[in-house]
DNA sequence: ATAATCTTTGCGTAAATTGCAAAGGTGGGA
DNA sequence: TCCCACCTTTGCAATTTACGCAAAGATTAT
C-alpha cells in the first residue's frame, strides 16, 4: 500500500477535522480517505483516530504519529521541490568531457558565454583524449569526435565539419597538384587510420562521387599528427578545416580539389554530444547541448567556404 | 504510485550499487526495482541514476534526492517503530473516566497495583457522574455503571454486582420484615428511577422467579440518595452490595429475603468498560480493561456471600 | 570466444484502489 | 420532540496498478 499517501491523508484529516473535509480538500472520495487511513492504521497495528459521526479525536499513538507524519510529508514535498527546482532551469555542476585540442579551441572559449547565459551553472571541464566511461567518471556530458558510442548513451550530432584536401606548398612544388580525384591515388597521402586496413577517400563533386583508394608512407591514428605531417611536407591530407585552417591562411598549406567535398566518415569530421539516456534529461545538460549545437552550426571554422575565398579558389 | 516504496528501493539501489542487488536484498524481482525507480524518476521529472549494465552512477539530482530520501525513509521507520513500541506493551498516558463514588472505592485503589504492573503507564483519572463523550473528552476508557452506550463505542462488561434487599433495623422494627417476595408490594420501597414509569423488582429464588411491582414515597435517579434514604429508615431498597455493605456490617442495615437474587437490570448492577472500537485497541487500554475485569471478578464487595455469612443468614 | 550477469520491457495474471450508493447513526434546528 | 442534513463505513463493480516470469540487448570476466 501507499504509506505516504495514507500519511498525507491522515494529516489532512487531523487538520481539517474530518474525513469528508479532508477528501474534499484533496479531491478524493471520503470513502477513499476512510479506507486509506484505515489501511495505515492496520499497517501500524494501532488506531490513530477515534471517530464518532461528529467528532474526530486523536489517539495517543495518533498524536505521536501525526507529528512525525506531518514532518515527513513536508520533507517529501521539500525533496520533490528541491529536485524540481534543480531542473526547472539549468543549474548545478555540469561535468563535461572533451578532447584536448578540440576542447581547447571550440569548447572552452564558448563556455564563457554559456556561463553568462546560465549563471547558476558551474562547469567542470575535463579534457582528455582517452575514452572515459561517462557513468564511471561521473560525468554528465562528453564532446566526442567521430567514433560511435555504446548504446547505453545518447549521441547527438552537434556538427559535421568540412574536410579539405591540402598539403604544403613545398610538397606541391615537388610532386605537382592533383587536378582530378583519381590523381590522388598517385600521390603520397597521409591518412588517419585507427585500425588496419585500406583507406578510401570519398569525394563528392558536381561530376559525381569518387572513391579513391589512397596510400602513402606515413599514417597515424591521431589527426594532430597527420596535420603535423602535412605541415612537414610529407604528403596530402584530408582533414577537418579547423585543424588546418590556420596553416592555410598563413600559406603553410594549400587546398587542392576545392570543388569536391569529402563524404563524412565519422572518423574526424563529426562532433557528437554524448550523455546518458535522453528521458528525463537534466536541464543543464540539455542547455549545454543545445548551446553548443547552435554555436557549432554557425562556427565558420567548421566550414570550408571562408578558406576557399581567402585562398582565392572558387567555391 | 507508492512514492515511499520507490524511495526505499532507490536508496537501496544506491547503497547496494545495483538494481539486482537491491532487489535481492529486499526480496523483490529486479524488474520491479527498475520499474519503481523509473516511476519515481518520472514522477520527479528527473533522472536520478545513470545506469549502464555494470555500473550505477548518481545524477546530481540523484545525489540531492538520495540524502533526503534516505533520511525520509529512516524517519518513516522510526515513526512506525515509535508507534509499534507504544503498543507492544502497555505504555503512555491512559485517560480514564469513572463515576465519582464507584471510582473512589473500586478504581482508584486498584490503580496502585495496575501502575506497579505496568510501570510505563501513566493514569489520568477523571471522576465525574456526568456523561462525557469519550472522543470529545480525549479519553481512552470509561468505567460506567449500567447504562447503554452509543454504538460508536465498545462496551465490555466488567462485572455484575449482586444486589441485596435491605432496610434499616428501625424500619423493620416499625413495619416488620417481608418473608416472601410478594410481601414487598406492601412495603415502602425506595426505588431507583431514571425515567418515569413503574418499577418492578425481579427476584429469583429456588421456588421460582417473582416480578414484584414496588412503590413507595421516595424515589431518586441516584443510587447514593437511595442508600441514604435507606439508612434514614425511609424504606426497603434493592441496591448493589458494595453500596450498602458497610451499613450492613455496622448494623445500620439488615438484609431481607437473602435467599433471593435480583435479576440484573443494567441500571446499577452492571459495570462496563467503554472505549472506542475494538480493532487495533491500544495495549494500555486492553491491559487496563483486562486488569479491572480480573480484579472485579474476585472482588468480594460485589458478591452477596460474605454479607450473608456475617449477617448470620444462610446463603 | 563463451558464459554469466545486469537492466529493461512485453505480457498475463493477481491484487489493490476508486467512486458510487446505501446503511447506520448523530446533532442541530424547527 | 421530531426531522433533516451530514458524517463515517462498507458492499460492489470496474478500473487501474503492480508483480513475476521470460526474453532481449549488452557488457564483463573467465
Amino acid at each position: 500500500m501507499d504509506t505516504l499517501s495514507g500519511m498525507r491523508l491522515f494529516t489532512k484529516v487531523v487538520e481539517t477535522g474530518g474525513f469528508s473535509a479532508a477528501g474534499r480538500q484533496v479531491g478524493v472520495n471520503a470513502s477513499s480517505v476512510s479506507r486509506q487511513v484505515g489501511r495505515l492504521e492496520d499497517a501500524l497495528g494501532t488506531r490513530l483516530l477515534n471517530r464518532s459521526t461528529r467528532h474526530i479525536g486523536l489517539t495517543e499513538a495518533g498524536r505521536l504519529y501525526y507529528e512525525r507524519a506531518s514532518r515527513i510529508v513536508a520533507d517529501v514535498e521539500e525533496a520533490n521541490a528541491a529536485v524540481a527546482e534543480l531542473n526547472e532551469a539549468p543549474r548545478g555542476t555540469l561535468r563535461l568531457n572533451a578532447p584536448v585540442v578540440f576542447g581547447r579551441r571550440y569548447v572552452t572559449p564558448y563556455m564563457r558565454e554559456f556561463l553568462e547565459i546560465h549563471p547558476e551553472v558551474q562547469v567542470e571541464l575535463n579534457v582528455t583524449d582517452h575514452y572515459v566511461d561517462l557513468i564511471e567518471e561521473g560525468a554528465d556530458l562528453a564532446i566526442r569526435i567521430g567514433g560511435p558510442s555504446p548504446s547505453t548513451y545518447i549521441a547527438r550530432k552537434l556538427a559535421t565539419i568540412d574536410r579539405v584536401l591540402c598539403a604544403s606548398p613545398e610538397y606541391f612544388a615537388r610532386h605537382g597538384r592533383p587536378r582530378r580525384p583519381e590523381d590522388l591515388a598517385a600521390h603520397n597521402c597521409v591518412v588517419l587510420r585507427r585500425r588496419p586496413g585500406a583507406v578510401v577517400w570519398e569525394l563528392i563533386g558536381e561530376d559525381g562521387t569518387f572513391a579513391v583508394p589512397v596510400s602513402g608512407n606515413f599514417a597515424s591514428n591521431n589527426s594532430g599528427a597527420i596535420a603535423a605531417a602535412m605541415t612537414a611536407g610529407i604528403g596530402i591530407v584530408l582533414l577537418p578545416v579547423w585543424m588546418v585552417g590556420r596553416e592555410i591562411q598563413q600559406g603553410r598549406a594549400e587546398i587542392v580539389l576545392g570543388d569536391y567535398r569529402a563524404h563524412p566518415t565519422g572518423l574526424a569530421d563529426e562532433v557528437y554530444a554524448v550523455f546518458p539516456h535522453a528521458r528525463n534529461l537534466s536541464a543543464k545538460v540539455r542547455a549545454c547541448v543545445d548551446f553548443l549545437a547552435r554555436k557549432f552550426r554557425s562556427e565558420p571554422d567548421f566550414r570550408i567556404g571562408v578558406l576557399l575565398h581567402e585562398a582565392g579558389e572558387p567555391s
